[in-house]
DNA sequence: ACCGGGGTGTTACCTCGGGTAACATCGTCG
DNA sequence: CGACGATGTTACCCGAGGTAACACCCCGGT
């Protein structure tokens, strides 16, 4: 059997374990799970990191390109957006575990920087950019703006999406409205309350917190 | 020398190891750090959880504070946006180990779930969303609404502030300004840019990434 | 028939980090 | 003095990533 099947089925063995016991799972277990010990994996995939890399990179194509279409997507802006966003939730509704995966940065990389976003999202993030730049006309700050927002919008629907997906407070449909609301300044354009006295929560006195 | 100055020195320690060595510096490193080995340090704080806890505790009370303070701010909404922004991202900018620390969730937490807001940046999502429950009109969704936007904004000044924070694109008051205007529907209010034939990038046919 | 290479697999080991057990010391209070 | 509560130590365990050395199996070439 050459080199390439071998490998799909480690990977599809990995998928298995992931998919149970999250992304934390051992290469042991991996390797258990796969009916091997762990240097073949090493054999395979050079380290862990190459592991994972491999396993991300099988969903990352699926979901970066479904990603992809959406943002192309010839609709109306606000549609579009919509479309991204519940693309991106379809997404990680299917497979809460592998796309955990994907969507976490793993701790290590102690010599590079501590990104907020796995590389998975980080392409995700490089799309919305390119999608704004080329769509949106918004004058001389555009390169800025863009990026900005390509990074904070994939941080945006990351986090809200995590919890969306955790506590399920509604339908992803709901949720797509809330967050294309939020991007549509919904948060700008709503009217005050009647402000009561703000009780916003029992505030210690702040703590020096060390020099 | 009665418990609590101890715990203070040994933190300090902590604090400089971690300033200096990013959030994953060993027990070992941190222990030599401040003179002594390792069971003390376990004596005090039990686990290495239980150590970056009072870590965390200690520098999130001032984040949470001056970022609770901001939401509080008897300001045009606009601008208390963007003292929230600013001061979150002062913050991470003064520190900026050490709030890597507090704004990246630990890997560790197997049986839990893989949120993607660490336990400082869930009490800022938090507050976020009391914030608005209180002082904005959102109609019948606003539970709903507050919460995913607690999350999301929050997930966006994490992402946007990172990638800031490592590449410094531009100055903070212009990031600040970046981020509210994509609250503030920035990008639905902008015109279409004059539709060329939107090269995205070189689009591989997309692996059929598995089933 | 033989050998070599590329695949398969194994056991046993190393290192490093989190975490613990057992033991020794010092100062203070009754 | 003795006990207690803090200080500290060395030496160890365990699990996880990663590697070395060895063995098998098949297939194709000479």
């Amino acid at each position: 059997m050459s080199r390439e099947p071998r490998r799909e089925q480690l990977l599809n063995a990995a998928d298995r374990v992931i998919q149970r016991e999250g992304p934390g799972a051992s290469m042991n277990a991996i390797a258990a799970e796969a009916g091997i010990t762990k240097p073949i994996l090493y054999r395979h995939f050079g380290d862990r990191n190459g592991l994972i890399g491999a396993l991300t990179e099988r969903h990352t194509s699926g979901l970066l390109a479904a990603v992809r279409a959406a943002l192309a997507e010839p609709l109306e802006r606000r549609d579009r957006v919509e479309h991204v966003l519940d693309t991106y939730l379809a997404g990680i509704e299917a497979r809460p575990q592998v796309y955990r995966l994907l969507t976490h940065p793993e701790p290590g990389d102690p010599g590079g920087a501590g990104n907020a976003l796995a590389p998975a999202l980080r392409q995700i993030a490089e799309e919305i950019t390119r999608a704004v730049q080329s769509q949106v006309d918004l004058g001389a700050d555009r390169d800025l703006l863009a990026e900005a927002w390509g990074r904070g919008i994939t941080g945006m629907v990351l986090a809200a999406g995590d919890w969306w997906l955790e506590s399920r407070p509604c339908s992803r449909t709901r949720m797509v409205q809330a967050l294309a609301d939020l991007l549509w300044g919904r948060l700008a354009a709503a009217a005050d309350l009647p402000t009561a006295v703000l009780p916003t929560a029992p505030v210690e006195p702040p703590a020096p917190a060390a020099g």
